[in-house]
DNA sequence: AATAAGGTTTAGCTTTGCCTAAAATAAAAG
DNA sequence: CTTTTATTTTAGGCAAAGCTAAACCTTATT
């Protein structure tokens, strides 16, 4: 595997997110950049160069095999290093995001396996979000929306979608880590609000927060 | 303190490295960053807009305070990445300096002072380097050459220069490690090599390897 | 003091990566 | 089926960093 710039990596990285395998406007691709249209058709063209997109002029760009390959691969890195962040260095859920993604552009495969290990081999990132195999296989993606569940189900929180720091605050002063369990003992047919119990009291998470919290029945 | 490029923390680092405080020529610079010397000329020059260095054309380059602030915040960034690599992944010696050398450009003061605090607020790296306080205040440089000891004496290895990857592969196969001891049995009258002497029994130095091994009493 | 040698700077070119403004194309509306 | 609108691409600029070759200081030699 060549190396790559820091941009280029992460115009990968942002087709990945938008859309795996399937072609992406460039006008989408810009948007998440944060760069204007015309950047990104010269990007794209450098990229294509390199095999690592199709593109099809005002059509879309798409991530050949090798750019996924390669888009897993910086995905790996990224959680890798949140896990690290968060597990052994004791940050915050919210302040890990920027430091990875300046540590997932670090070049060497020993470094990645060697961490990998050193986490003890996980297979979610602390958001419970699935990191990418050494092979570019896929661990499942865990959970459901609270919502989705029944009145009287027990549940295990094990995932929490990045919806931005406001949301991770929120759930810092709720006291909501992955691995707590609840009963859900109802949900509000105005608002699809729902109340969770559990030996601490109960309390009611809007449909917002609910949308953005993943479980499991346990 | 801003934010400066990969390039441009290089050459302070180069800088730090050839003079301290003191001038450098641009040619011996050029030979360090691995440049040609009017890419050098140019970078310093970008360099001095910043009030990092203090340019006299044709006469040479030196470190303005704040350029040795940023020096040391660098270099304190790599060693103790360094211990990171060796103490917790189990890295080689000769393996890190490259590793090192990437992950010093992250920014973030927070994630060093996790870091630091993590591997247990070292003194010095891997080698025996002093790693820079967080205000700037040097650790003491460890140790004297093993030639300059007399016979008889007890010492213990403290710290390795970094001279090269065949001088540490050299340490590797006679097993020396910091923190090892021996009585110095004897030091050659004609080519100052030296005698070293362990549990394990004896064995010999040559002068070129005590130059670069430094050690204490003890 | 004049000149040759060595090191330094300037001039001009290349690539990456981003920008704005103008032209071109695709899609939607009439 | 044309026209308007929205998106995308081209054209032309700019800054960071590097390069080569030519011009320019310094210093050392004669």
């Amino acid at each position: 595997m060549k190396t790559h710039t820091e941009s280029e990596e992460n115009y990968i990285k942002a087709l990945y997110h938008l859309g795996g395998g399937r072609p992406v406007s460039n006008g989408d691709l810009a948007q998440r950049i944060g760069a204007k249209g015309s950047s990104v058709t010269q990007a794209v063209r450098r990229l294509g160069q390199k095999d690592l997109v199709n593109v099809v002029p005002y059509k879309g760009v798409q991530l050949t095999p090798q750019g996924i390959r390669l888009a897993k691969s910086i995905l790996r890195k990224h959680r890798l290093w949140e896990t690290f962040l968060v597990d052994k260095l004791g940050f915050g859920w919210e302040e890990v995001h920027p430091l990875a993604e300046q540590l997932e552009h670090i070049q060497s495969e020993e470094l990645v396996d060697r961490l990998f290990q050193f986490l003890g081999s996980p297979k979610h990132d602390p958001h419970g979000d699935p990191i990418p195999e050494r092979d570019g296989q896929m661990p499942p993606v865990l959970g459901q929306p609270i919502g989705a569940f029944t009145a009287g189900t027990e549940i295990r929180i094990v995932r929490v979608e990045d919806a931005g720091s406001e949301f991770f605050d929120q759930l810092e002063t709720m006291n909501i880590n992955l691995g707590n369990t609840y009963e859900i003992r109802a949900i509000s047919a105005f608002d699809s609000s729902v109340e969770l119990g559990s030996s601490a009291g109960t309390f009611w998470l809007s449909q917002n927060m609910c949308a953005n919290i993943y479980a499991v029945q346990s």
